[in-house]
DNA sequence: TAATTATTGTCTCAATTTGAGACAATAATA
DNA sequence: TATTATTGTCTCAAATTGAGACAATAATTA
């Protein structure tokens, strides 16, 4: 079949499902503190969540997947869909025009892309030292953000952020939170460390320590040897 | 402007976005049975749940409320959005003719109502006693139904209807679910009857009542007497 | 080599919450 | 007037959680 141009403004043409993107919201942790991906727009200091648009005959869920695995390199990311935003109030083509204008894309005022967009949302909880982040076309960097010192967002992602926190924490207890955010093996410390980033607030060590030994979700292994001077902790996995 | 028919293949000319529809899982309460609301199709016997489009200029959260109030009559209904539904396996353009052709319309294979749809799906809470359901124009009848004896529904929403009870269950702490079941003034029994239904399970009535007044969230009202041979429970309404 | 320091793992005891039932009060009926 | 069914409250035991004590221990320092 010969190929034909596209019309840019019918949006079948572009292999893609119409109004509905999804964005991620990417948490990792490092050094005692939650972060999360966010990507720069070329020449436009636009900073946004990693998104993209779902397939004409792709499943949403494998869309989020594969847009996490071109910017994370990873398979098999803990994914969890927490909410639909479909305010009109988040249709601004400008910005749209703007960042594709700077990449050097001149589009009509009828260009499927500049149409509104519903966005289902999903955070993702990686292990932040397997990841080297990668941008995509638009996008001139993919860099990891402290969660609670986050420059100003497009659009309405800052409210999508606030309610991935939100999720996490109301989750935190019924899904294994820890086991996706850290390394295989890990000491108590490190996890209730974790807990802490996620709740934003301390907790008491013999208690944590106390219910985690008691879910009986963990399995010790050898002691870790920091060099510190001090006790040396055990190691634990999830099991 | 003159009025130019619209182009059923294009969506724009229907008013509403494309690829995007949402379905509500109605929950009423009556007799000591949580119920749902579902409508059947004209001529064909199919069950689903209610749902619609979104409107171009519309909210997605405004579109739910619309459809709700035309199928219930009721403003203000307690809303919540709980999933959104997008594999693939829920494409069946055969099912929507199906139904589209009981209605008297022959459509094209390149109508927009044919595309492929993501359901955004969103629960209600509503007061049984005030509600009289109406079908719309496609479907004759819009009946409530006992959770636990569902008949078959089309494409996936049984599986929309598990994850709504689901989620319930889930929040049945957080939110305050017996509310927007109940009418204003009952009593603890009829409380309990509420919790019993959703979780499925039957709990120690002390212990309820403890816990229920604890929260401090109820107001105690004059005494019932149903004419039953026993003592009279107050009635009580949320603060 | 022996104190010192900074943790870690476990234990204890009090405080709080939950489970399970006892019991008196009471509205209609027999 | 006794009986029945249910309600509201109370009690006591069991389980969970909060808060801290304390010994163990890996390196460092004296």
């Amino acid at each position: 079949m010969a190929k034909k141009k596209a019309d840019p403004a019918d949006p079948k043409g572009s292999g893609y499902l119409a109004n509905i993107a999804y964005d991620s919201v990417v948490f990792g942790f490092s050094g005692e503190k939650l972060k999360i991906l966010l990507i720069k727009y070329h020449n436009t200091g636009l900073l946004a969540l990693p998104g993209g648009f779902v397939g004409r005959n792709e499943n949403l869920n494998d869309a989020v997947k594969r847009g996490l695995k071109e910017r994370t390199g990873l398979d098999n990311i803990y994914l969890e869909q927490f909410y639909t935003f479909g305010d009109t109030a988040r249709f601004k083509p400008e910005i749209m025009r703007t960042i594709l204008k700077a990449n050097g894309h001149i589009v009509n005022n009828d260009h499927w892309l500049l149409d509104r967009f519903i966005s289902v949302s999903y955070y993702a909880l990686i292990n932040y030292t397997d990841v080297v982040p990668k941008p995509d076309a638009l996008s001139d960097s993919c860099t990891w953000y402290d969660i609670d010192k986050l420059p100003a967002l497009i659009l309405d992602h800052t409210t999508i952020v606030a309610k991935a926190l939100e999720t996490l924490r109301a989750n935190i207890d019924k899904k294994l939170v820890g086991m996706n955010l850290l390394p295989v093996k890990f000491t108590m410390k490190q996890l209730q460390n974790v807990y802490e980033a996620i709740l934003g607030e301390k907790m008491r060590r013999t208690t944590f320590q106390r219910t985690m030994l008691g879910t009986g979700l963990l399995k010790r292994h050898e002691k870790h040897y920091s060099g510190k001077a001090h006790k040396a902790p055990y190691m634990y996995s999830f099991r």
